[in-house]
DNA sequence: TCCTTTAGCGTACGATCGTTCACTATCGAG
DNA sequence: CTCGATAGTGAACGATCGTACGCTAAAGGA
Protein backbone atom coordinates (compact mmCIF):
# COMPACT_ATOMS: atom_id res chain seq x y z
CA UNK A 1 0.00 0.00 0.00
CA UNK A 2 2.61 2.45 0.80
CA UNK A 3 4.16 2.48 -2.58
CA UNK A 4 1.07 3.47 -4.42
CA UNK A 5 -0.34 5.65 -1.99
CA UNK A 6 3.22 7.08 -2.69
CA UNK A 7 2.40 7.61 -6.59
CA UNK A 8 -0.87 8.42 -5.82
CA UNK A 9 1.18 11.84 -3.95
CA UNK A 10 2.43 12.15 -6.96
CA UNK A 11 -0.27 12.60 -9.17
CA UNK A 12 -1.75 14.84 -6.85
CA UNK A 13 1.02 17.21 -7.06
CA UNK A 14 1.17 17.31 -10.78
CA UNK A 15 -2.36 17.57 -10.69
CA UNK A 16 -2.08 21.01 -8.48
CA UNK A 17 1.12 21.76 -10.24
CA UNK A 18 -0.53 22.23 -12.94
CA UNK A 19 -3.38 23.56 -11.32
CA UNK A 20 -1.19 26.43 -10.16
CA UNK A 21 -0.45 27.44 -13.70
CA UNK A 22 -3.80 27.47 -15.29
CA UNK A 23 -5.12 29.38 -12.57
CA UNK A 24 -2.30 32.02 -12.38
CA UNK A 25 -3.21 32.93 -16.12
CA UNK A 26 -7.50 32.46 -16.40
CA UNK A 27 -7.88 32.64 -12.18
CA UNK A 28 -9.56 29.58 -9.77
CA UNK A 29 -13.36 30.34 -11.53
CA UNK A 30 -11.57 29.13 -14.76
CA UNK A 31 -10.19 26.38 -13.42
CA UNK A 32 -12.07 23.24 -15.09
CA UNK A 33 -11.72 19.96 -14.64
CA UNK A 34 -11.63 19.11 -18.05
CA UNK A 35 -9.36 21.46 -19.40
CA UNK A 36 -6.96 20.19 -16.62
CA UNK A 37 -7.62 16.88 -17.48
CA UNK A 38 -6.55 17.41 -21.07
CA UNK A 39 -3.44 19.28 -19.89
CA UNK A 40 -2.47 16.23 -17.87
CA UNK A 41 -3.50 13.66 -20.22
CA UNK A 42 -5.43 12.34 -17.45
CA UNK A 43 -9.64 11.13 -17.58
CA UNK A 44 -11.47 14.01 -16.09
CA UNK A 45 -12.03 11.19 -13.03
CA UNK A 46 -9.06 11.12 -12.35
CA UNK A 47 -7.96 14.35 -12.10
CA UNK A 48 -10.98 14.99 -9.65
CA UNK A 49 -10.69 11.99 -7.81
CA UNK A 50 -8.24 12.66 -4.97
CA UNK A 51 -9.86 15.97 -4.69
CA UNK A 52 -13.50 14.99 -3.95
CA UNK A 53 -14.95 17.75 -6.22
CA UNK A 54 -13.76 20.61 -8.25
CA UNK A 55 -14.09 22.69 -4.94
CA UNK A 56 -11.89 20.45 -3.08
CA UNK A 57 -9.50 21.05 -6.12
CA UNK A 58 -9.62 24.86 -6.35
CA UNK A 59 -8.82 24.86 -2.31
CA UNK A 60 -5.36 22.64 -3.27
CA UNK A 61 -4.40 24.93 -6.09
CA UNK A 62 -5.35 28.12 -3.88
CA UNK A 63 -3.36 26.45 -0.75
CA UNK A 64 -0.46 25.34 -3.10
CA UNK A 65 -0.28 28.83 -4.52
CA UNK A 66 0.01 30.23 -1.01
CA UNK A 67 2.84 28.13 0.06
CA UNK A 68 4.80 29.01 -3.09
CA UNK A 69 4.79 32.84 -2.12
CA UNK A 70 5.46 32.20 1.65
CA UNK A 71 8.41 29.66 0.29
CA UNK A 72 9.77 32.16 -1.91
CA UNK A 73 9.62 35.78 -0.27
CA UNK A 74 9.21 34.81 3.26
CA UNK A 75 11.00 31.38 4.44
CA UNK A 76 14.39 32.53 3.37
CA UNK A 77 14.07 35.92 5.37
CA UNK A 78 13.85 33.53 8.69
CA UNK A 79 17.46 33.01 8.46
CA UNK A 80 18.81 36.49 8.80
CA UNK A 81 17.81 38.37 12.32
CA UNK A 82 14.48 39.33 12.42
CA UNK A 83 13.47 43.28 12.15
CA UNK A 84 15.20 45.86 10.02
CA UNK A 85 17.73 42.74 8.50
CA UNK A 86 14.84 40.84 8.11
CA UNK A 87 12.84 43.30 6.23
CA UNK A 88 15.18 43.90 3.65
CA UNK A 89 15.88 40.44 2.75
CA UNK A 90 12.12 40.37 1.75
CA UNK A 91 11.77 43.49 0.19
CA UNK A 92 14.50 42.10 -2.13
CA UNK A 93 13.09 38.70 -2.68
CA UNK A 94 9.41 40.07 -2.99
CA UNK A 95 10.44 42.22 -5.89
CA UNK A 96 12.51 39.35 -7.44
CA UNK A 97 8.90 37.58 -6.99
CA UNK A 98 7.66 40.24 -8.92
CA UNK A 99 10.27 40.11 -11.36
CA UNK A 100 10.18 36.53 -12.33
CA UNK A 101 7.58 34.63 -9.80
CA UNK A 102 6.78 30.91 -9.99
CA UNK A 103 3.37 31.99 -11.35
CA UNK A 104 3.48 33.13 -15.36
CA UNK A 105 1.15 35.69 -15.00
CA UNK A 106 2.26 37.99 -12.05
CA UNK A 107 1.64 37.84 -8.30
CA UNK A 108 -1.08 34.84 -7.65
CA UNK A 109 -2.03 35.92 -4.17
CA UNK A 110 -3.30 39.73 -5.64
CA UNK A 111 -4.86 38.20 -8.38
CA UNK A 112 -6.67 36.02 -6.50
CA UNK A 113 -7.81 38.70 -3.83
CA UNK A 114 -9.06 40.84 -6.97
CA UNK A 115 -11.17 37.53 -8.04
CA UNK A 116 -12.57 36.39 -4.95
CA UNK A 117 -12.92 39.19 -2.37
CA UNK A 118 -16.44 39.35 -3.06
CA UNK A 119 -17.45 35.75 -3.26
CA UNK A 120 -17.84 34.62 0.49
CA UNK A 121 -16.91 30.86 1.07
CA UNK A 122 -14.12 28.83 1.71
CA UNK A 123 -11.97 30.04 -0.85
CA UNK A 124 -12.23 33.47 0.15
CA UNK A 125 -11.39 32.85 3.75
CA UNK A 126 -8.00 30.78 3.00
CA UNK A 127 -7.41 33.57 1.18
CA UNK A 128 -8.06 36.56 3.37
CA UNK A 129 -6.09 34.39 6.68
CA UNK A 130 -3.04 34.09 4.03
CA UNK A 131 -3.37 38.00 3.34
CA UNK A 132 -3.44 38.64 7.19
CA UNK A 133 -0.91 36.51 7.88
CA UNK A 134 1.51 38.16 5.54
CA UNK A 135 0.66 41.38 6.66
CA UNK A 136 1.23 40.60 10.02
CA UNK A 137 4.26 39.62 9.14
CA UNK A 138 5.41 42.66 7.69
CA UNK A 139 3.67 44.65 10.62
CA UNK A 140 5.98 42.81 12.64
CA UNK A 141 9.01 43.20 11.52
CA UNK A 142 8.44 46.89 11.18
CA UNK A 143 7.44 47.27 14.65
CA UNK A 144 10.32 45.10 15.72
CA UNK A 145 13.01 47.75 13.55
CA UNK A 146 11.58 50.58 15.62
CA UNK A 147 11.95 49.34 18.65
CA UNK A 148 15.86 48.63 17.69
CA UNK A 149 15.66 52.07 16.25
CA UNK A 150 16.28 51.07 13.23
CA UNK A 151 12.85 52.65 11.46
CA UNK A 152 11.71 56.07 12.60
CA UNK A 153 9.23 55.70 15.22
CA UNK A 154 7.40 58.52 13.46
CA UNK A 155 6.37 56.38 10.94
CA UNK A 156 3.35 54.19 11.44
CA UNK A 157 3.33 50.73 11.15
CA UNK A 158 -0.23 50.33 9.51
CA UNK A 159 1.07 52.65 6.81
CA UNK A 160 4.33 51.20 5.82
CA UNK A 161 2.48 48.12 5.55
CA UNK A 162 -0.50 49.54 3.16
CA UNK A 163 2.82 51.70 1.44
CA UNK A 164 4.71 48.24 0.54
CA UNK A 165 1.53 46.01 -0.36
CA UNK A 166 0.76 49.10 -2.27
CA UNK A 167 4.15 49.35 -4.06
CA UNK A 168 3.75 45.62 -5.00
CA UNK A 169 0.58 45.89 -6.63
CA UNK A 170 1.10 48.78 -8.49
CA UNK A 171 4.74 46.85 -9.58
CA UNK A 172 3.07 43.66 -10.49
CA UNK A 173 -0.02 45.84 -12.58
CA UNK A 174 3.19 47.71 -14.39
CA UNK A 175 5.16 44.50 -15.17
CA UNK A 176 2.69 41.99 -16.11
CA UNK A 177 -0.58 44.47 -18.11
CA UNK A 178 1.96 47.87 -18.88
CA UNK A 179 4.94 45.42 -19.71
CA UNK A 180 7.57 47.79 -18.05
CA UNK A 181 10.93 46.28 -17.45
CA UNK A 182 12.42 48.89 -14.93
CA UNK A 183 8.96 48.09 -12.57
CA UNK A 184 11.11 45.65 -10.22
CA UNK A 185 14.22 48.31 -9.94
CA UNK A 186 11.78 50.84 -8.96
CA UNK A 187 9.75 48.68 -6.60
CA UNK A 188 13.09 47.97 -4.66
CA UNK A 189 14.22 51.35 -4.69
CA UNK A 190 10.38 52.32 -3.33
CA UNK A 191 9.98 50.59 -0.66
CA UNK A 192 13.88 50.95 0.69
CA UNK A 193 12.74 54.47 0.46
CA UNK A 194 9.60 54.03 2.57
CA UNK A 195 11.05 52.45 5.30
CA UNK A 196 14.51 54.66 5.88
CA UNK A 197 12.36 57.98 5.55
CA UNK B 1 -37.91 54.12 -36.77
CA UNK B 2 -36.87 56.87 -33.71
CA UNK B 3 -38.84 55.79 -30.82
CA UNK B 4 -38.13 52.44 -31.43
CA UNK B 5 -34.37 52.89 -31.27
CA UNK B 6 -34.06 54.87 -28.28
CA UNK B 7 -36.07 51.92 -26.31
CA UNK B 8 -33.32 49.49 -28.05
CA UNK B 9 -31.00 52.20 -26.91
CA UNK B 10 -32.42 52.05 -23.65
CA UNK B 11 -32.43 48.13 -23.52
CA UNK B 12 -28.78 48.11 -24.22
CA UNK B 13 -28.01 50.57 -21.15
CA UNK B 14 -29.82 47.78 -19.04
CA UNK B 15 -28.00 45.01 -20.48
CA UNK B 16 -24.66 46.64 -19.69
CA UNK B 17 -25.46 48.71 -16.21
CA UNK B 18 -26.66 44.68 -15.03
CA UNK B 19 -23.92 43.04 -16.47
CA UNK B 20 -21.27 45.68 -15.23
CA UNK B 21 -22.57 45.30 -11.79
CA UNK B 22 -22.00 41.37 -12.07
CA UNK B 23 -19.16 41.48 -13.14
CA UNK B 24 -17.84 43.45 -10.71
CA UNK B 25 -18.46 40.25 -8.62
CA UNK B 26 -17.86 37.88 -10.81
CA UNK B 27 -15.32 39.18 -13.12
CA UNK B 28 -15.42 38.97 -17.24
CA UNK B 29 -14.99 35.77 -17.54
CA UNK B 30 -18.09 34.90 -15.63
CA UNK B 31 -20.10 37.16 -17.11
CA UNK B 32 -22.92 34.63 -18.33
CA UNK B 33 -25.30 35.08 -21.12
CA UNK B 34 -27.89 33.12 -19.42
CA UNK B 35 -27.29 34.20 -15.88
CA UNK B 36 -27.45 37.46 -17.38
CA UNK B 37 -30.60 36.85 -19.17
CA UNK B 38 -32.30 35.63 -16.49
CA UNK B 39 -31.07 38.60 -14.15
CA UNK B 40 -33.02 40.86 -16.66
CA UNK B 41 -35.79 38.80 -16.87
CA UNK B 42 -34.93 38.65 -20.59
CA UNK B 43 -33.98 35.59 -23.30
CA UNK B 44 -30.66 35.09 -24.10
CA UNK B 45 -30.96 36.14 -27.97
CA UNK B 46 -32.32 39.23 -26.74
CA UNK B 47 -29.27 40.07 -24.41
CA UNK B 48 -26.84 39.15 -26.80
CA UNK B 49 -28.62 40.31 -29.67
CA UNK B 50 -27.60 43.89 -29.87
CA UNK B 51 -23.79 43.04 -29.55
CA UNK B 52 -23.50 40.22 -31.84
CA UNK B 53 -21.82 37.97 -29.33
CA UNK B 54 -20.88 37.53 -25.77
CA UNK B 55 -17.33 38.79 -26.55
CA UNK B 56 -18.68 42.11 -27.86
CA UNK B 57 -21.09 42.17 -24.52
CA UNK B 58 -17.80 41.91 -22.74
CA UNK B 59 -16.15 44.93 -24.42
CA UNK B 60 -19.22 47.01 -23.81
CA UNK B 61 -18.94 46.34 -20.03
CA UNK B 62 -15.38 46.76 -20.05
CA UNK B 63 -16.38 50.30 -21.84
CA UNK B 64 -18.77 51.57 -19.67
CA UNK B 65 -16.93 50.25 -17.01
CA UNK B 66 -14.05 52.43 -17.62
CA UNK B 67 -16.18 55.55 -18.40
CA UNK B 68 -17.90 55.35 -14.96
CA UNK B 69 -14.21 55.46 -13.31
CA UNK B 70 -13.72 58.63 -15.51
CA UNK B 71 -16.93 59.85 -14.53
CA UNK B 72 -16.76 59.24 -11.02
CA UNK B 73 -12.42 60.78 -10.26
CA UNK B 74 -11.03 62.26 -13.69
CA UNK B 75 -14.07 64.32 -14.83
CA UNK B 76 -15.08 66.35 -11.89
CA UNK B 77 -11.73 67.25 -11.25
CA UNK B 78 -11.34 68.82 -14.65
CA UNK B 79 -13.28 71.85 -13.36
CA UNK B 80 -10.63 72.99 -11.02
CA UNK B 81 -7.37 74.40 -12.37
CA UNK B 82 -4.56 71.70 -13.57
CA UNK B 83 -1.74 70.96 -11.47
CA UNK B 84 -1.73 70.31 -7.59
CA UNK B 85 -5.11 71.81 -7.00
CA UNK B 86 -6.45 68.92 -9.54
CA UNK B 87 -4.44 66.63 -8.55
CA UNK B 88 -6.11 67.03 -4.91
CA UNK B 89 -9.63 67.30 -5.82
CA UNK B 90 -9.01 63.62 -7.93
CA UNK B 91 -7.24 62.44 -4.78
CA UNK B 92 -10.07 62.98 -2.72
CA UNK B 93 -12.52 61.87 -5.62
CA UNK B 94 -10.63 58.70 -5.90
CA UNK B 95 -10.35 57.82 -2.30
CA UNK B 96 -14.14 58.47 -2.16
CA UNK B 97 -15.20 56.22 -4.99
CA UNK B 98 -12.80 53.20 -3.48
CA UNK B 99 -14.99 53.45 -0.43
CA UNK B 100 -18.06 53.81 -2.23
CA UNK B 101 -17.86 52.73 -5.94
CA UNK B 102 -20.18 52.32 -8.20
CA UNK B 103 -19.20 49.18 -8.39
CA UNK B 104 -20.59 46.26 -5.71
CA UNK B 105 -17.42 45.00 -5.21
CA UNK B 106 -14.45 47.59 -5.30
CA UNK B 107 -12.24 49.00 -8.10
CA UNK B 108 -13.17 47.58 -11.35
CA UNK B 109 -10.39 48.33 -13.16
CA UNK B 110 -7.88 47.10 -10.64
CA UNK B 111 -10.06 43.95 -10.81
CA UNK B 112 -10.03 43.93 -14.52
CA UNK B 113 -6.39 44.21 -14.51
CA UNK B 114 -5.93 41.14 -12.72
CA UNK B 115 -8.10 39.21 -14.56
CA UNK B 116 -6.49 40.09 -18.32
CA UNK B 117 -3.29 40.97 -17.91
CA UNK B 118 -2.67 37.50 -18.76
CA UNK B 119 -5.12 37.05 -21.48
CA UNK B 120 -4.19 39.26 -24.50
CA UNK B 121 -6.96 40.19 -26.77
CA UNK B 122 -9.24 43.06 -27.71
CA UNK B 123 -10.64 43.15 -24.10
CA UNK B 124 -6.88 43.47 -22.72
CA UNK B 125 -6.06 46.19 -24.90
CA UNK B 126 -8.84 48.48 -24.03
CA UNK B 127 -7.85 47.59 -20.58
CA UNK B 128 -4.22 48.80 -21.16
CA UNK B 129 -5.49 51.79 -23.03
CA UNK B 130 -7.55 52.85 -20.17
CA UNK B 131 -4.64 52.12 -17.52
CA UNK B 132 -2.43 53.83 -19.49
CA UNK B 133 -4.44 57.12 -19.98
CA UNK B 134 -5.00 57.17 -16.34
CA UNK B 135 -1.89 56.93 -15.19
CA UNK B 136 -0.20 59.37 -17.54
CA UNK B 137 -3.38 62.34 -16.08
CA UNK B 138 -1.78 61.37 -13.01
CA UNK B 139 1.72 61.62 -14.39
CA UNK B 140 0.82 65.26 -15.99
CA UNK B 141 -1.13 66.71 -13.31
CA UNK B 142 1.96 65.92 -10.76
CA UNK B 143 4.68 67.43 -13.83
CA UNK B 144 2.36 70.92 -14.07
CA UNK B 145 2.46 70.87 -10.25
CA UNK B 146 6.28 70.44 -10.55
CA UNK B 147 6.94 73.19 -12.97
CA UNK B 148 4.76 75.15 -11.07
CA UNK B 149 7.03 74.56 -7.95
CA UNK B 150 3.96 72.90 -6.30
CA UNK B 151 5.62 69.40 -5.79
CA UNK B 152 9.28 69.05 -4.95
CA UNK B 153 11.04 68.30 -8.14
CA UNK B 154 13.47 66.05 -6.63
CA UNK B 155 10.33 63.67 -6.60
CA UNK B 156 10.22 61.52 -9.92
CA UNK B 157 7.17 61.85 -11.52
CA UNK B 158 6.81 58.13 -12.16
CA UNK B 159 7.86 57.19 -9.00
CA UNK B 160 4.85 58.75 -7.62
CA UNK B 161 2.51 57.36 -9.66
CA UNK B 162 3.63 54.18 -9.27
CA UNK B 163 3.35 54.89 -5.22
CA UNK B 164 -0.17 56.59 -5.60
CA UNK B 165 -1.75 53.63 -7.68
CA UNK B 166 0.10 51.73 -5.40
CA UNK B 167 -1.57 53.18 -1.93
CA UNK B 168 -5.42 53.05 -4.16
CA UNK B 169 -4.68 49.47 -4.89
CA UNK B 170 -3.69 48.26 -1.39
CA UNK B 171 -6.23 50.42 0.19
CA UNK B 172 -8.79 48.81 -2.39
CA UNK B 173 -7.55 45.31 -0.69
CA UNK B 174 -8.30 46.80 2.62
CA UNK B 175 -11.83 47.41 1.91
CA UNK B 176 -12.72 44.93 -0.09
CA UNK B 177 -10.83 41.38 1.32
CA UNK B 178 -10.28 42.61 4.60
CA UNK B 179 -12.97 45.14 5.41
CA UNK B 180 -10.77 47.83 7.00
CA UNK B 181 -13.27 50.99 7.38
CA UNK B 182 -10.07 52.84 8.06
CA UNK B 183 -8.65 52.18 4.48
CA UNK B 184 -9.95 55.25 2.62
CA UNK B 185 -8.69 57.85 5.04
CA UNK B 186 -5.35 56.11 5.65
CA UNK B 187 -5.42 56.01 1.80
CA UNK B 188 -6.00 59.57 1.24
CA UNK B 189 -3.60 60.92 4.15
CA UNK B 190 -0.91 58.62 2.91
CA UNK B 191 -1.29 59.72 -1.09
CA UNK B 192 -1.15 63.74 0.24
CA UNK B 193 1.57 62.63 2.26
CA UNK B 194 3.72 61.54 -0.75
CA UNK B 195 2.86 64.19 -2.47
CA UNK B 196 3.65 67.16 0.00
CA UNK B 197 6.92 65.22 0.69
C1' DT C 1 0.19 -17.29 -4.27
C1' DC C 2 -4.19 -15.32 -3.19
C1' DC C 3 -6.95 -11.43 -1.68
C1' DT C 4 -8.03 -6.94 -0.55
C1' DT C 5 -7.33 -2.31 -1.48
C1' DT C 6 -7.14 1.55 -4.52
C1' DA C 7 -5.43 4.65 -8.36
C1' DG C 8 -7.13 5.95 -12.33
C1' DC C 9 -10.09 5.11 -16.77
C1' DG C 10 -14.29 5.26 -19.53
C1' DT C 11 -18.90 6.35 -19.88
C1' DA C 12 -23.02 8.45 -18.95
C1' DC C 13 -25.97 11.93 -16.71
C1' DG C 14 -28.45 16.45 -16.49
C1' DA C 15 -27.35 21.27 -16.67
C1' DT C 16 -25.54 25.15 -18.83
C1' DC C 17 -22.51 27.24 -22.14
C1' DG C 18 -22.58 30.51 -26.73
C1' DT C 19 -24.71 30.77 -31.04
C1' DT C 20 -28.23 30.48 -34.67
C1' DC C 21 -32.73 30.88 -36.74
C1' DA C 22 -37.60 31.30 -37.50
C1' DC C 23 -41.08 33.89 -35.67
C1' DT C 24 -44.06 37.54 -33.35
C1' DA C 25 -45.41 41.94 -32.10
C1' DT C 26 -44.77 46.60 -32.15
C1' DC C 27 -43.67 51.01 -34.13
C1' DG C 28 -42.73 54.77 -37.55
C1' DA C 29 -43.17 56.07 -42.44
C1' DG C 30 -45.93 56.47 -46.37
C1' DC D 1 -54.77 52.36 -42.71
C1' DT D 2 -51.25 49.71 -44.58
C1' DC D 3 -46.62 48.18 -44.95
C1' DG D 4 -41.71 47.44 -44.06
C1' DA D 5 -38.38 47.47 -40.44
C1' DT D 6 -36.85 45.75 -36.15
C1' DA D 7 -36.65 44.66 -31.02
C1' DG D 8 -37.06 40.78 -28.68
C1' DT D 9 -38.89 35.68 -27.97
C1' DG D 10 -38.46 30.80 -27.92
C1' DA D 11 -36.60 26.64 -29.42
C1' DA D 12 -32.87 24.06 -30.96
C1' DC D 13 -27.84 22.94 -31.91
C1' DG D 14 -23.32 20.95 -30.47
C1' DA D 15 -19.98 21.52 -26.91
C1' DT D 16 -18.55 21.51 -22.31
C1' DC D 17 -19.54 21.89 -17.49
C1' DG D 18 -19.26 19.02 -12.68
C1' DT D 19 -20.46 14.69 -10.84
C1' DA D 20 -21.38 9.66 -10.30
C1' DC D 21 -20.74 4.83 -11.15
C1' DG D 22 -18.74 0.55 -12.75
C1' DC D 23 -14.68 -1.19 -14.10
C1' DT D 24 -9.55 -2.56 -14.77
C1' DA D 25 -5.15 -3.27 -13.33
C1' DA D 26 -1.58 -3.05 -10.20
C1' DA D 27 0.33 -3.29 -5.65
C1' DG D 28 0.98 -4.69 -0.63
C1' DG D 29 -0.17 -7.84 3.17
C1' DA D 30 -1.42 -12.48 4.38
Amino acid sequence: MRRSAEAAQLTRDRIVATGVTKTSTDGLYALTIGSLADALGMSKAGVVGPFGSRAGLQFAVLTKAADMFIAAVVAPSMQVESGLPRLRVTIDLWCGYLDSSPFPNGCFVTAASCELDGRPGELRNLLLATVTRWRAFLREQIVIAQTAGDIATTLDADDLVTALTGIAMSANQEIQLLADATAPARARRLMLAAITR
